[in-house]
DNA sequence: TTATCCACTTAGCATGGAGGGG
DNA sequence: CCCCTCCATGCTAAGTGGATAA
């Protein structure tokens, strides 16, 4: 397959059009991009598929002393000519460009216009662009912390507290004791004091409700192969629940020596559920005009491309090629369907069009009714017992078979993923416990295993990459899970005490001789102020994408005098644009690994991830390139929302909580597609805003003549309008404005929001303790930031201390 | 060493149902 | 009350990074 072909608009109808002569219509190709000539080309190509942004930000230098803390990347608007560049790239989609709107957030500073709303900070970061440097040190050093010592807590603290600990409410029998553990030292204040590596109280405290199993930090000494036996007393739960509860105490330590990797003691499950089997439909697709017969195989699989007509997919040829390369094969040498070109799918995407229209137009009972099946059918499989304590499963459904949807300019998109069978599936139980009966009569699992030093129930091959795993975990929500999610902070909040250290030493490392110590500390460098990802090395039949080490020469543009523009893509093939000025030893380190390489070759040649990290854990027990992502990210907020809240309405502090949470998007560079209802959902608020105006002004001219004793003026249809005093007229007049500034204001957030995830951030990188601290202290109910499953799975940071700081 | 295996975290998108507005 | 957003949730791809094999 000729993967490297281009796509311009028109190659998609080139591809499109045999397949789906009959419907032309809707497709939508809007987005592809077109190239722009030059050699970024196939950037945007990839970009685009996800839209690309811009961001252009600016960095501002922080090193100085204070700031430790900082973050350190702080996005600006570019120069016009970054604009351009942009616009370019997209052309269609978005010629208007948001831009970064993201960007302007934050500073407006150089948008004129955007001010509106909030920043306010900005001014601050102007001033440091301006001033460059000193910004950060700025944010750091202004308000002292502030708020916190006031005390609350109350309220907010009990509500969610209970739905955290699931644990506690987890039926199963054992655990009085446990909960009584847990909830009772709930209430012991957290910990300030971090680290000391596990000393916290917090953690004790998980450790004790939790169920027994914290793993201790310390894996790998033991080897851990030897899992089998071991302790599986299991079998009666009771027995297991006496024992756990007899345990929790000594708990941590036992296991710490004991034994390495331990993750549990006792394990129950149900297994996975399977995807139904395929139900023909007996639809025919056209062949050269003609219908044909398919098998019921050969049916699911031309299915599975037909109901993919309208998204951007269909009309990507790598899709196309590796689609029918897999679905000829099934079809067999011998079957009359052998070109593309000929096959028309309209009818089976039409008979998929009136079941979806069918499943819309069931009542609402009958949905619910399905659905209640549904859940019957799979309650069992939703849960575990680990350790006696019953926690929810994450993925227990199999994956269904389908297309691969890969990301980006994924050479195997369009692969068949093929339908799992128990075969093909591990599971991994307690030993003891009884071994999930296999769902689908005559067949049977692959093996069974008694691993206590993993947390998988059971895994299966990607069939797209026979060396990848799928795994089934437990959800976010168990205490496995939450222990380690809290040992990841932990660890970044460890980071904070090293930071001035590592940072000294990158920095002495800029001008060294050796060439492999310069570019580690470059890469770090980078990897801190712009919370790149490491970038692990990647095989040819993947996304072409990159993270710091595998940054390449094309990636990077020097600006004098000391400016780089980065510009590549990342994870899931999100574009990575953003200018930053930095260090001139940096800009001539930067400038010295590019020399002489072509455009292909990696500007860290003398690195990897692994040396890199090997390099950090000599600074830092513990410490990986991703461990700057979440305390930058961390960090972030809590400076920000320690700084930035004052006294004022709810909404106003939340508004506060939701630019810090976007600034901190914006560092990750965590980027969502714009969603498609932005355009109408903006026209409506206009127009919505400018009724209100309106309406303002003309209570506003009543005022005025009743004032001056005219009379008003009528109305359309010529009724008189009801009189109002004076008085009323001002506080009608006063609410709508209010109510206008609030709809600015959501305006302008949308606008800005609308490339900006900022989910991704508040389940991954922000230690929800800084957000539960700040809502006890300033009255934000908890529930007000974080939804239900958030929730859920931050139940173990709930009842920290309202001071508490990252 | 480097390559591979393995385990687990992090990511954006589609969707469907709860809840808000007309 | 109904429609219609809009957001939470589910899904699964795509990263990171340790350990082991070659």
């Amino acid at each position: 397959m000729p993967a490297t072909r281009t796509f311009d608009s028109d190659d998609s109808d080139e591809f499109k059009g045999p397949a789906f002569k009959r419907s032309s219509a809707s497709l939508k190709q809007n987005s592809m991009p077109t190239p722009s000539s030059s050699g970024n080309v196939q950037h945007c190509q990839k970009s685009t598929l996800k839209r690309p942004h811009v961001e252009d930000v600016l960095m501002v230098d922080t090193d100085d002393s204070d700031d430790d803390d900082k973050p350190l990347a702080l996005r600006k608007k570019a120069d016009d000519r970054e604009f351009k560049r942009i616009n370019a790239y997209n052309v269609d989609s978005d010629s208007e460009d948001e831009k970064p709107l993201s960007a302007r957030l934050f500073k407006d500073a150089a948008s004129p216009s955007g001010g509106n709303v909030s920043d306010d900070d900005d001014s601050d970061d102007d001033k440091t662009l301006a001033a460059r440097f000193s910004l950060v040190t700025r944010n750091s050093v202004d308000m002292p912390i502030g708020p916190n010592n006031t005390a609350l807590n109350g309220s907010a603290s009990s509500a969610p507290r209970n739905s955290m600990k699931r644990p506690c409410d987890s039926n199963i029998q054992p655990s009085s004791a446990l909960k009584k553990a847990k909830c009772t030292d709930s209430s012991a204040s957290a910990s300030s004091e971090d680290d000391g590596s596990d000393n916290v109280p917090l953690a004790r405290r998980l450790t004790v409700g939790e169920s027994s199993k914290r793993k201790p930090p310390a894996k790998d000494i033991a080897k851990k192969k030897k899992n089998k036996s071991s302790s599986s007393s299991k079998d009666n739960k009771k027995v297991v629940t006496k024992m756990k509860t007899e345990k929790v105490k000594s708990n941590s330590k036992v296991r710490e020596a004991s034994g390495g990797g331990k993750k549990w003691s006792t394990l129950e499950h149900n297994g996975v559920i399977f995807p139904p089997p395929y139900e023909p439909h007996g639809v025919k697709m056209l062949y050269n005009g003609k219908p044909v017969d398919l098998t019921p195989e050969q049916e699911e699989v031309a299915t599975m491309f037909s109901v993919m007509k309208d998204t951007e997919y269909a009309s990507k040829e790598t899709f196309i090629n590796n689609f029918f390369t897999d679905w000829s094969n099934i079809l067999g040498k011998t079957h009359t369907i052998k070109k593309f070109e000929l096959c028309d799918f309209t009818p089976i995407y039409e008979w998929h069009l009136r079941e979806k229209e069918k499943k819309t137009q069931m009542t609402s009972e009958e949905k619910k009714a399905l659905r209640e099946e549904k859940m019957k059918q799979e309650d069992k499989f939703m849960w575990a017992f680990v350790d006696g304590v019953k926690e929810k499963v994450g993925n227990f459904r199999v994956e269904p078979p389908g297309l691969f949807r890969g990301r980006g300019e994924h050479p195997k998109m369009g692969r068949l993923k093929g339908r799992i069978r128990p075969s093909d599936i591990t599971i991994n139980i307690g030993e003891g416990a009884p071994v999930p009966v296999c769902p689908i009569p005559g067949e049977s699992w692959k093996e069974v295993k008694h691993d206590n030093t993993v947390t998988w129930l059971a895994f299966w091959n990607d069939p797209i990459n026979q060396k990848d795993f799928k795994y089934v975990f437990l959800a976010a929500s168990s205490s496995l899970k939450g222990q380690s999610d809290k040992e990841k902070y932990e660890k970044a909040r460890k980071l904070k005490d090293h930071i001035r250290n590592i940072r000294a030493n990158y920095t002495k490392d800029f001008r060294s001789k050796d060439q492999v110590k310069k570019q580690i500390a470059v890469a770090t460098y980078l990897i801190d102020k712009l919370a790149l990802r490491a970038g692990n090395e990647k095989d040819d039949d993947e996304a072409d994408t990159v993270g710091c080490c595998t940054l390449k020469v094309e990636n990077v543009t020097c600006l004098p005098p000391n400016k780089l523009q980065f510009d590549f893509l990342g994870k899931d093939s999100i574009r990575y644009l953003n200018t930053v000025e930095i260090e001139p030893p940096v800009y001539k380190a930067i400038m010295e690994f590019c020399a002489g390489k072509n455009k292909g070759g990696h500007v860290f040649d003398k690195l990897d991830t692994t040396k890199l990290n090997a390099h950090l854990k000599d600074l830092m027990p513990g410490l990986t390139a991703k461990v700057f992502r979440t305390y930058n990210a961390s960090i972030t907020l809590d400076n920000i929302l320690n700084k930035q809240t004052e006294d004022g309405s709810r909404p106003e502090k939340m508004n506060v909580y939701s630019r810090a949470n976007k600034q901190v998007a914006i560092i990750c560079n965590h980027q969502r597609a714009v969603p498609k209802s932005h355009d109408s959902q903006m026209t409506k608020l206009i127009e919505k805003i400018d009724e209100l105006k309106a309406q303002r002004d003309e209570w506003k001219e009543d005022l005025e003549r009743v004032k001056t004793g005219n009379p008003l003026a009528g109305d359309e249809d010529g009724k008189r309008k009801r009189k109002l005093t004076p008085q009323v007229l001002e506080i009608k007049i006063s609410t709508i404005e209010t109510k206008i500034k609030e709809m600015d204001i959501t305006k302008t957030n949308r606008e800005e929001l609308k490339t900006v995830a900022l989910g991704t951030s508040k389940i991954n990188y922000l230690d929800p303790r800084i957000t539960v601290a700040w809502c006890k202290t300033h009255e934000v109910p908890i529930e007000k930031i974080f939804s239900k499953t958030i929730l859920a799975k931050f139940g173990w940071a709930m009842d920290v201390d309202p001071d508490f700081r990252f």
